[in-house]
DNA sequence: TTGGTCATAGTGTGATCACATTTCTCTTGT
DNA sequence: ACAAGAGAAATGTGATCACACTATGACCAA
């Protein structure tokens, strides 16, 4: 296990929980937030000891986590923190397209006035954070204005899709955070979203976010360096190709 | 655990893999073939006495199918063989109503002849199978058809995404089965299907298999009897309304 | 007969251990 | 200096056990 693994946040409230829940939301915490690196290797006693319990707690989160695709296992069953590659990136990104609009369209009718109103302050709060550039705060007020809005869709099923799909992305994100400015470059439209959701407008806000995740995808895929483009394997073949 | 849940399939080939994958994969395979009904109760100790393994591999399978939420877990943790309610079965079609098609879409440039030919053989089956009215048999071929196009799509998040959603949909099937002369009603659309792929025409393949799942939703919601229609705990809700 | 109480069997959790396998590292030979 | 091999450390699997909790049913009182 590597060092960075090692780094869970400090515990929350969450002492009446059973060791394996713990542990589970510890992991999956860490995963969304991009605590963890691509390629970081979670080991079963590894996880035991930085969470201070046995290797069976240990052992049920992280296969739940492989289980929802959050994490992959190698052969010999170690988990790592998937590599998302431009291609698997381009796949997510598909998928969320379809997925989230689907929760909009399914949410519109269910929000209430109080629901407007929190998500009207995540709109401002994330255009504040915007303001002085603080990449955990803006990315916190992004999900959860969406989430509240996935949420009130009333659509458990659809909702642990979308969850499993943010878990997967989270160390990707982690992994972007280290290139300043990238943020600058996505543009939002949580308040064309808004407005369209206020005036019960399904299917507008529905095609808003699917536009709004196409083009943070484009922008994405042309500014940021994936694992796997121009890796030492990929030069080899390429030696491969061209020397032979 | 029910006498029910104790029918597994006899063992297949499946001797050199590890103890969980095989529990796993039984009690999967008895999910999405209908073998195990709605309400059924898996408890560790029985699935493993029924699988003669200690309760370790039984669990971790257990806990596997409640992450990919193939199965339900009650408060004690018990594992439950889902209810699917009707809103819970229109969420679920509308959900492959959107990544079906994008799976088929996805597929159609890399469909190779051989493809084509294996995909007309299972729409022949299907046909022959329809005339005698062979559950079992027409599903198997309706699933190996569509199956065969997901995986060709090379999108190992998509593909797993629709697994779960027809892992969590084979206990309603089981269900229907009882129900004679169900698949008489439902059309499907695999030979328009196979027609446009091999025309390489994405997009109307994808737009008839939307239309194939959403015509096959509105059937069965008006041909079956959902579970929470009309239960007890539903009567005595109306009790409680008109009474009081 | 009905209602409540209590004991017993069953259940999930989690710790610990033995075993086989994988993975790393250090040494050795070329 | 580099590659290969042997030994050691680490790892996943799975069995077994103790513990706490829940539900099931029997039994007794009203």
């Amino acid at each position: 296990m590597t060092k960075s693994a090692m780094a869970f946040l400090p515990s929350s409230e969450e002492n009446g929980l059973a060791l394996d829940e713990m542990a589970y939301r510890r992991l999956r915490r860490a995963l969304v937030t991009g605590t963890m690196l691509p390629g970081d290797r979670l080991s079963i006693r590894g996880v035991a000891a930085a969470l201070g319990v046995s290797a069976m707690p240990a052992r049920t989160a992280l296969r739940r986590l492989a289980a929802e695709q959050a994490v992959d296992l190698l052969p010999s069953g170690t988990a790592v923190v998937p590599r998302l590659t431009r291609a698997g990136f381009a796949e997510l990104s598909a998928i969320r397209a379809e997925l989230e609009p689907l929760a909009v369209r399914r949410a519109a009718p269910h929000l209430t006035e109080a629901d407007f109103a929190a998500l009207a302050a995540l709109v401002s709060a994330h255009d504040a954070a915007r303001e002085t550039s603080e990449a955990e705060i803006i990315q916190a007020a992004d999900r959860d204005f969406l989430f509240l809005i996935y949420r009130a869709a009333q659509a458990p099923l659809l909702l642990g899709l979308i969850e499993t799909l943010w878990l997967r992305r989270g160390p990707l994100f982690g992994a972007m955070r280290g290139q300043r400015g990238i943020l600058g470059g996505m543009r939002h439209r949580h308040g064309e979203i808004l407005e369209a959701l206020r005036a019960r407008d399904a299917e507008p806000a529905a095609a808003l976010l699917r536009s709004e995740i196409e083009e943070a995808t484009r922008f994405i895929q042309s500014a940021v360096r994936f694992e796997g483009d121009d890796t030492a394997a990929e030069r080899l073949a390429a030696i491969g190709r061209s020397g032979a």
